[in-house]
DNA sequence: TTGTGTTTTATTGCCTCC
DNA sequence: GGAGGCAATAAAACACAA
């Protein structure tokens, strides 16, 4: 026995039926169902007693000669002589008879929790020790954790693996994005160069004098544009985005805008950014893009829970798509 | 038959609650 | 301080392939 601990071994409760002490702290009101059936199968249960080693004993004197007591467990021949050799072999570890362990089942599925009576009365009904009967249901809740745990990994692997998905959907949406932007901006470019610099005051002008009407421009015109779009305050953007999405003509405020292609840091949750853009090549970029930051805002500002709004959209309303359809 | 991995029963020590 | 729960672990019982 163990040291320190003192087991209650007394057989407890007395003339309660063994239905109601089961089912004392049952919540529903059919559960009953299982067990009556276990129970009225026979006239007592055909597993009283066992030959576990703690109730080895008693389950002898309280069954006597009874052969049934020894359930499942059968040897293949019970003669006298290996009666008796059994009854004198040292303690050992008697597995339960699988009536006792269905009945112990049904019984944790009412409730998992044992209290001293129903310990008692179970312990009284399998002819075990109170001691197994508790042992049996810290085991079985031992098993029921375990399994639990399973469960819920399984579940925590399988949001994982959807979250991944859709991240990797994501990141890839956003390359072909930025690649898309990058052969805007070489058009963008190539056509400034051929058409000559603008500057923002001419952006109202842009839907009524198309670029290729502006005439050719030296390249010094060119970058002079640029620097005055770059000194361009972020007031004229809110200014001029609404008449920018009132056109359907590009047009050129904050050009510089860091954060336009620059690598989501956030965004490497679950691996690093694969973009095919190093840093410098993106600020070398950017200091070349013309491009409004309101245009791209970076991923992470990007509400994807409103379905209206797919990344597509860059979290713009859908009417705004217009600004899209740029042509060449 | 035997070696090995798994399951089940039981022990031990620690912790919490009343 | 005792009772009971839990985690860790031991050890017997069992399953099964070679």
């Amino acid at each position: 026995m163990a040291g320190g601990r003192v087991y209650n071994g007394g057989s407890g409760g007395g003339g309660s039926s063994p239905l109601s002490v089961l089912f004392q702290n049952q919540k529903g009101s059919c559960a009953s169902q299982p067990l009556d059936s276990l129970f009225l199968s026979g006239s007592s249960p055909s597993f009283l007693g066992s030959r576990s080693m703690v109730s080895f004993e008693d389950a002898r004197v309280g069954n006597g000669s009874n052969r049934p007591f020894f359930g499942s467990y059968d040897h293949e021949d019970n003669g006298d002589d290996d009666l008796d050799d059994y009854f004198h072999q040292p303690e050992k570890k008697r597995r339960l008879t699988a009536d006792q362990v269905q009945f112990l089942e049904k019984s944790f599925e009412v409730d998992n929790k044992l209290e001293p009576e129903r310990k008692s009365q179970l312990a009284k009904d399998l002819g075990l020790q109170p001691r197994q009967v508790a042992i049996w249901f810290q085991n079985r809740r031992a098993r029921w954790k375990t399994k639990q745990l399973e469960k819920d990994f399984d579940a925590l692997q399988a949001s994982y693996d959807s979250l991944k998905a859709e991240y990797d959907n994501l990141l890839k949406e956003k390359n072909e994005l930025k690649a898309e932007v990058v052969l805007l901006t070489d058009k963008l470019l190539l056509r400034e160069k051929e058409g000559g610099s603008f500057e923002l005051s001419d952006a109202n002008n842009l839907s009524q004098e198309p670029l290729q009407k502006q005439g050719s421009e030296s390249a010094c015109e060119v970058e002079a544009s640029k620097v005055s779009i770059v000194s361009c305050k972020q007031e004229d953007i809110s200014s001029a985005k609404s008449d920018i999405f009132d056109s359907d003509s590009p047009h050129y405020t904050d050009g510089v805008h860091s954060s336009l292609l620059e690598p989501d840091d956030s965004s490497h949750a679950f691996e690093p950014d694969q973009s095919d853009l190093s840093q410098d090549e993106e600020d070398n970029f950017m200091s070349k893009s013309l491009l409004p930051p309101f245009i791209f805002p970076k991923l992470e500002d990007v509400d994807y829970s409103d379905p209206s709004e797919s990344s597509c959209n860059f979290g713009f309303p859908v009417e705004d798509h217009a600004f899209w359809s740029w042509s060449y």
